[in-house]
DNA sequence: ACCTTATTGATAATAGATATCATTATGAAG
DNA sequence: CTTCATAATGATATCTATTATCAATAAGGT
């Protein structure tokens, strides 16, 4: 692993993330460090988001749709959806044979599989609230 | 479906997905055009590729890991690699049964799902090839 | 205490795409 | 054919998410 030193910036990251209820983007993860330490700058979040990542401490969702990106606390591979009008992303319990998709080839020739990514999409209950005329610009999630 | 009218512009951008061979990006789509319609402006390229899409007559395949969105001639569901090294999407042959995702539910109350995507993730034999040193720089794809 | 260098904060830069807006041109109606 | 409302265009500005740059700081082994 590379070599880290210890920094109160990257630990307040990481517990920014792992006391985050959901899935916080980079932007959150920023508003609540900045809230006990004003000083931190946007760019030491994106990169400690990025090497508590790489050293598998977090779980990242990547960016769909345009979208930010958002942590995880948790580390396991498991599936998400993504409300296609605001970007947010929660958990989807699904059972199925990763072997399966594990074992897919391209069609491709020298196109090598490493991975996939089940992505599911659809409308968190305050975008689709507001599509229903319900007023609830003021939920929070 | 929305009023269009027919112009040349957003022929020109119909045949330019539908004879590119793979799954060119927006700038791609531009390229082909400029060369025979040298005036055509890249925000028109851009409007034309999604309504082309919101009408059902092109596929879009969308951004991921920040790459650009790719379109397709093809419109049925299918599967994409994307190369996560320059973002390149090739198509994936995998049968699975669908009805299983579609069946699935979110964790949280009130998103409803409408669909889903199914995303590999990988290295093309372009960037693969440059990995390995074998300098094959002049590949196109 | 010293020194190498990882890390930081501030900011500029990037990429992909959309928004804006005056101008042009489509195509239905007269 | 003209007329005319308005969809579409081209040029450009703007936006968002993120990374790059770089001088200044600080971690932590010696």
């Amino acid at each position: 692993m590379k070599d880290r030193r210890n920094t109160m910036q990257r630990e307040l990251t990481y517990e920014a993330v792992f006391s985050y209820p959901g899935h916080p983007s980079a932007d959150d993860v920023y508003r609540v460090i900045s809230s006990r330490y004003s000083t931190i700058s946007k760019a030491t979040v994106y990169r400690n988001l990025n090497s508590l990542y790489e050293d598998g401490r977090i779980g990242k969702v990547p960016s769909v749709f345009g979208y930010e990106a958002h942590y995880d606390h948790r580390t396991d591979h498991h599936c998400h959806a993504v409300c296609i009008k605001c970007g947010k992303v929660v958990d989807v319990d699904v059972q199925y044979d990763k072997d399966l998709f594990d074992n897919a080839v391209s069609m491709e020739e020298g196109f090598s599989l490493s991975s996939h990514d089940l992505i599911f999409e659809g409308t968190c209950r305050n975008c689709g609230n507001k599509e229903k005329g319900y007023g609830t610009e003021g939920i929070k999630d």
